[in-house]
DNA sequence: TGATTATGTGTTATCGTTAACTTATCCAAA
DNA sequence: TTTGGATAAGTTAACGATAACACATAATCA
C-alpha cells in the first residue's frame, strides 16, 4: 500500500515561500519571526496538515524527550502505582514515558533495554527483578553515560541512582508481627530459586528467624518452580496458590506464612480456604504492598504497605536530574520506609 | 554533564580502514563481504562497542519496526494479559513493543497518540475506552494511513480494524442468568457518565431487563461520579465498593448486581461483607473478565470469561498485516464470543 | 572466448530537521 | 553620522544511517 508521502518543513516553506529554517522556527516557537510570516506558514501547517518529524528533530538535537520504563509483573498492582506515578511526573517535565515489559528473563530485560537505546531514550528507569543478564546489560549501558535509575531494589554502578523502599526490614517486621504473636513455623511463599539472593524480603525473613533462634526449615520457603516462567498467563496468584498447597501438604504444616506480595498472599489464602481452613485461626498471612484490594479480603490482609507512587515520583526526579546535568552527578540512593498494616489476617498462635 | 560521544559507523569506516557502506553491511548482514573485510570491522565494532543509532536507521529506512500500544486501566489484568500477547506475537515479527498508559482522559489519549506518531511506530493498537477527543484525533490519525487497530470495542473508520470480546452479548448473558435465577431487581456497577453510550456490557444489561418486560430502575446503575477520575491511586475496587455502597443504601436494594468488570465486583463484594449480608444470599453477584482472582473470591466469583490473549493475538496479527500491506487493505472486524462461568457467587432469588 | 552473472567495495545523495552562521534592515543611542 | 543591538530571514552543514548506483574483479556459462 503507497502511504500518503509525509508532509516536510520544505514542503509548507515552499508553499509559504520561506525558507524551511523559518518554519522551523514558526513551529518550535523560538528564534525571531514576523507577524505576518508566522500566520502564513502556520496557515499552510493547517491547511496541509504538517506534523513534524520526531525522529529527524530528535536525530539532530539529540535527545528525545522520552523515557522508558521497563517492568516487571505488570499485573502487580505495585507497577500500576508507579508507572502512574512515573508519568505523571514526567509527563509535567514535558517528557514521554515508553513503557516496555519484561515479565520473566534477563532475555527479555535485554529486549527491553534494546529497544529504548534504539530509540535513543534520553534514559530509563528499571523495575524488573535482579538477574544476571540483565545485570550486565544494564551495566554496559550505564557505562555509556545514559542515566538510569533503579526501582525496588538496588544496583551497584557509580552512574546508577536507585530508589526501593526498605524491603529487608518490612520482611523483617513482617516476620517480627507473627513471631510476637507466637509464631514459630512460618512459612515464606514466593521465593523463587534464582532470586533467593536478591531478594530482600526473603532476608529480612530470616534475618527475624535468626533473631529468634528459629530454625530455618527449607522446606517452609517455598516458591515458583523453574518452569513457570514459561507458562503465558501463569499468575502471580497462582504462585501463592501453589506455594501454600505444598506448605499444607507437609507433615508438620506451618501456622503462619509470609508472602512475598499481596497477590501472592491472594493465591495462598484461596488455598487455605480450599483446604476447609481457617485464617487467621489455622493459619496466619502476611501480605506486602498493600494493594487496594487487601483491606477487601475475608478476613482483611495484614501486610506492609511501602508508598508506591512516592517511588515513581523519585524515580522520575532522579532521572530528571541525570538527564538535565551538566556535569558529572554523584550517585543517589533512597530508601523508603515500609509500614505494616495488621488487619485480619493474623491473629495470636494457639498454644 | 560531558556524555560520550557516540560512536557512529564512519569512525568504525576509518578505524578499519573501509568505507562506511561496508561497515553498514556488515552491522546488518546483508550485501556482499568478504569475510576477511568483515572479521576486520567485526573487530573494530566490538573494540569501540559500535552501536548503530536507531534514530538514524529509522528516519533513512522510513520504518522503526516498532509499534505502540496504548492502554487505559493498567491495573486491570485484562490489560495485562492483552498487553503480553500483544508482545509476544510482535516480538516473534522482530517488532518493539512500546506500551503508553492513558488512564482517564481524552487529553492523555492524545498525549500518547502523539507521543507515539512522533516516534514515527509503524502502528498503533489502542486499548482505551472511546471518548470524543480522543476518538477525533484518532480519526486525523487513521487518515493519514498509519496502521492502527482498536481491541475491546469498535470504531468506525475504514481504515481502522478491531477486536473485541462481545462485550453487549457476554452482559446480556450474565443479566439474562440473574433473571433466571429469579432475579428482579438488578444493579449494575461502573457504568461512569461518559460511558453509557459505549459501554457494550450495560447495554446487553438493558437488553435483558427489555426482554424481561422488567423496568429499568436508574438507580440501580452506579458508576464512578466525575470526580474520581481525578483522584491518583483512584482504583477500579473502590468503584465498584463505592457503587455497591450506594446501592444497599437504595430503600429497596437490589438482590443481584452485574460488575461491569471483576475488580469492580471485587469492591462490590467487599461492600455487601461489610454491610453484613450474604452473598449470594441476599445479594448475588456477576463480573466480567474472568480474571485469576475470580475463581479464589468466597464465594468464587460468577463471571463472563472474555478471551483475553487471543484478542491480544489477533491484535497484534491484524496490524502487521496492516503494517505489511503493499495495497489498500479492506477492513478487518472480529467480535469474540464469551463465556458464562456460573460459581458461587450467584444463586436462585430468595421469594 | 566473449558474454553473463556473482561478488566485493566505494561514492553520492538523501531521510527531515535544526544549530550555527550570514545577510540585511531598522531604530536608537553616542 | 556612526555604531551597534534587536529583529527578520536565508544559507549551509550537519545529525548517523542506508538506498541506489557505479565500478571493479572473479567465476560461470554458452
Amino acid at each position: 500500500m503507497i502511504r500518503k508521502k509525509q508532509v516536510t518543513l520544505n514542503d509548507i516553506a515552499a508553499r509559504s515561500g520561506v525558507a524551511a529554517m523559518t518554519v522551523s522556527r514558526v513551529v518550535n516557537g523560538n528564534g525571531y519571526v514576523s507577524e505576518e510570516t508566522r500566520e502564513k506558514v502556520l496557515a499552510a501547517v493547517t491547511e496541509m496538515n504538517y506534523r513534524r518529524n520526531g525522529l529527524a528533530r530528535s536525530l539532530k538535537r539529540q535527545k528525545t524527550e522520552t523515557v522508558g520504563l521497563v517492568l516487571g509483573d505488570l499485573s502487580n498492582p505495585y507497577s500500576t502505582e508507579l508507572a502512574n506515578a512515573v508519568r505523571e511526573s514526567l509527563s509535567a517535565q514535558g517528557f514521554n514515558l515508553f513503557i516496555c515489559i519484561s515479565e520473566h528473563s534477563g532475555k527479555e530485560d535485554i529486549a527491553a533495554f534494546e529497544a529504548l537505546v534504539d530509540h535513543n531514550v534520553d534514559g530509563i528507569i528499571v523495575a524488573t527483578r535482579s538477574n544476571r543478564d540483565g545485570n550486565e546489560r544494564l551495566d554496559r549501558i550505564a557505562d555509556s553515560d545514559l542515566p538510569i535509575v533503579v526501582v525496588g531494589r538496588d544496583f551497584p554502578h557509580k552512574g546508577v541512582d536507585y530508589v526501593s523502599a526498605d524491603n529487608f526490614t518490612g520482611g523483617f517486621e513482617a516476620t517480627q508481627h507473627l513471631i510476637d504473636l507466637g509464631h514459630r513455623r512460618i512459612g515464606f511463599i514466593g521465593a523463587a530459586f534464582e532470586d533467593r539472593h536478591s531478594l530482600k524480603r526473603l532476608q529480612g525473613y530470616l534475618k527475624a528467624l535468626e533473631k529468634h533462634d528459629i530454625a530455618v526449615d527449607e522446606r517452609l520457603i517455598t516458591g515458583r518452580s523453574e518452569s513457570a516462567a514459561d507458562v503465558p498467563g501463569y499468575s502471580t496468584e497462582k504462585i501463592g496458590y501453589e506455594g501454600m498447597k505444598r506448605l499444607l501438604s507437609l507433615p508438620n504444616r506451618p501456622t503462619a506464612a509470609f508472602a512475598r506480595n499481596d497477590l501472592t498472599a491472594f493465591g495462598a489464602i484461596a488455598a487455605i480456604k480450599e483446604a476447609g481452613l481457617s485464617i487467621p485461626n489455622d493459619i496466619a498471612i502476611v501480605g506486602f504492598d498493600d494493594t487496594p484490594l487487601a483491606s477487601h479480603t475475608t478476613p482483611a490482609l495484614t501486610t506492609v504497605r511501602q508508598p508506591m507512587r512516592l517511588q515513581g515520583q523519585i524515580a522520575a526526579e532522579m532521572l530528571l536530574r541525570r538527564i538535565r546535568a551538566v556535569e558529572d552527578v554523584r550517585r543517589e540512593d533512597r530508601i523508603l520506609d515500609c509500614e505494616l498494616i495488621v488487619r485480619g489476617s493474623t491473629v495470636a498462635a494457639k498454644l
